[in-house]
DNA sequence: ACACAATAGTTATAGTATAACATATCAGTT
DNA sequence: AACTGATATGTTATACTATAACTATTGTGT
């Protein structure tokens, strides 16, 4: 059994693209949320890097792919409607953002980043989940939300440059 | 047994700032690293906040505090100094800096975030970062540093805001 | 067509962080 | 004490991230 998660993993990109799309259309049609062209143009942008992407480098890519107008609020409110949407994650320590592969069922933002390629991988571990809500829980805390961020080597830039060398 | 952490419980926080300076002082002096005058009132000005403090606000009790010019170089470096020190952690969805309370020994940055009084609990869990290093490992990924950021209500606020009223 | 709501455009500015270079201070040596 | 190299701080300018406030456009239901 292979446990490489997806965005470690070769794969069809394309493909994983189109599917966000048409899951975020069919979502936001049940939601009655209007995923306008502009907002559908962001999230493309977004799924087309497993890398988290930055507003202004989004602001780049608007530019170059229309001759409209793309000024930070802008791309900002598009990417307020994802991140309402579930449809998008923002990480926090890059000030980017990354395209929710499960945005039909809420939860946490659960990140592995890795600091050579830059690459984000979303994991999904009841067993993390439950430890930090039992954790919380134990402090009298009431879990609204949590966040992630775990850094380090995926397994490609781990063999790239591995420690014994 | 009361397991409610310091920062949500009353306590003498004076008392607690003193000790964590006087930590960093025995720190610095054991690892040959110099806790200058600039850094030592940097890290009173944020452990005697239990709230995560920007450094904007610090640039601001930094000129409040003498006459000395403090632009944001020097107050980032003070900071760079004290992350790289572990005598203080950076809360990437705030970007504030808060103290740490256990500089001694490395370990990841877990933290409870009130969302109504802003207040800040680092929490050591082992299952937790367990289950965090097992998940990774699972990916095939090499951790390097992780950093958790639980949002929600703390104690106090969730006693004055109960959600059956 | 009309009216209201939602979306997007526009201008300006706030908030966070660093680059590059000049000056000052410290620790060890002569 | 003066010299030297390393470390720390001061200074100026600027890059990067995000939002406020207002205007114009587009969409939806009547």
């Amino acid at each position: 059994m292979d446990n490489t998660p997806l965005a470690f993993s070769a794969h069809n990109h394309q493909h994983c693209v189109s599917d966000a799309l048409q899951a975020a259309v069919n979502l936001c049609a049940e939601r009655g949320a209007r995923l306008t062209p502009l907002r559908k143009q962001v999230l493309e942008l977004i799924w087309q890097s497993h890398k988290p992407l930055g507003a202004y480098a989004l602001i780049d890519l608007l530019a170059a792919e229309s001759t409209r107008q793309v000024a930070p609020p802008t791309v900002y409110r598009a990417l307020d409607f994802l991140l309402e949407q579930k449809l998008i994650h923002r990480i926090g320590a890059l000030n980017a953002f990354i395209g929710c592969p499960h945005p039909d069922h809420s939860h946490a933002s659960h990140f592995l980043l890795c600091d050579e390629c830059g690459r984000a991988e979303e994991i999904h571990s009841k067993t993390v989940s439950d430890s930090i809500q039992q954790a919380a829980g134990e402090a009298g805390f009431a879990v609204v939300s949590q966040s992630l961020e775990v850094f380090g080597l995926c397994p490609d830039c781990r063999a790239d440059a591995p420690s014994h060398e």
